[in-house]
DNA sequence: AAAAAACTTGAATATTTATTCATTATGGGA
DNA sequence: TCCCATAATGAATAAATATTCAAGTTTTTT
């Protein structure tokens, strides 16, 4: 895994856990876990993971990762999905997710449509689902990833 | 109603209805419609409206409009909300929004809480909403903004 | 394994966007 | 109506962000 990998996982790692405001900030933020680049690149990365500045309540701005419900008929899926799933644990570096019966496929693909960086495939069978995560993923950001997902997985996870 | 407002609300309007990818170009089309404003303006103009900059498949930037869908437990209100709506008519000047008995007041509450700069304000009975538009809005984009905030409509509408 | 193609990056810079500062308009109370 | 306070705006400028260009890497092809 390049260096890259890890820049860009750590980024969407500190936008969904801090408010930052802009690239300068995220930059020295980078620089804090050993990740060393120029702003020109961090532009770049951000432009690549598709992350928004928004204004935050009049006073700022800050940097949010894309929303995850563009997918049309996202809302129906999700609260299908959020219907289904059971639990999630983790082996091996690898997430298994136990569903009710039936609803792994549909579970899957709608992890794999909305594509994040930090899962990069998914395996499902009738009620349990296979996660690959990205090297140097943690379990919690793969938690965070399922949760930016499917929202309504917060009360049911963790 | 001032300059401003009208601004504000062509604003939202080109944006949704087109790509725009600088503050440059809207400000050419605000001109196109007599609008005559500095960037200064329209700097503060997107901030206040919550407008996007969001990086659009790998190539370039576009506008966008703040996405409706962050209110807590929004995607349960809105299927509900899509369920019970069944029509909405105009007439002078305001919109009537006939729902399933009983479902008024959950949607034109769903209505209230994404406050759109469209609509000022609505009223709601039983099966009937009252939604009072801004001053120059057309019906079109009161459906529009509809339709940003319940997605599911955009088959029952139009 | 060499050559070609594609990708990644930083430095410098161009471009774009936000803010400051000064000015003008707007909207209540006396 | 006259103040006063607040809001809106533009010009200039500061600040932030995107891109260009050249160089270095990795990957693929032959």
């Amino acid at each position: 895994m390049g260096n890259r990998t890890e820049r860009l996982l750590t980024i969407r790692n500190i936008i969904s856990s801090k408010k930052v405001s802009s690239q300068e900030e995220l930059l020295s933020l980078l620089e804090e876990k050993g990740l060393n680049y120029t702003q020109a690149t961090l532009s770049r990365d951000l432009k690549f993971l598709k992350v928004n500045k928004i204004s935050d309540n009049e006073k700022g701005y800050i940097y949010e990762l894309p929303d995850q419900h563009n997918v049309p008929g996202h809302e129906l899926a999700e609260s299908y999905a959020a219907q289904g799933f059971v639990s999630i644990k983790f082996a091996n570096k690898l997430g298994v997710i136990k569903t009710l019966p039936g609803y792994a496929p549909s579970i899957a693909s709608l992890i794999d449509q909305t594509n994040p960086f930090e899962i990069i495939g998914t395996l499902a069978g009738d009620d349990t689902i296979l996660l690959i995560p990205h090297e140097n993923v943690s379990e919690q950001d793969v938690i965070n990833t399922l949760v930016l997902i499917i929202p309504e997985l917060k009360s049911k996870i963790k």
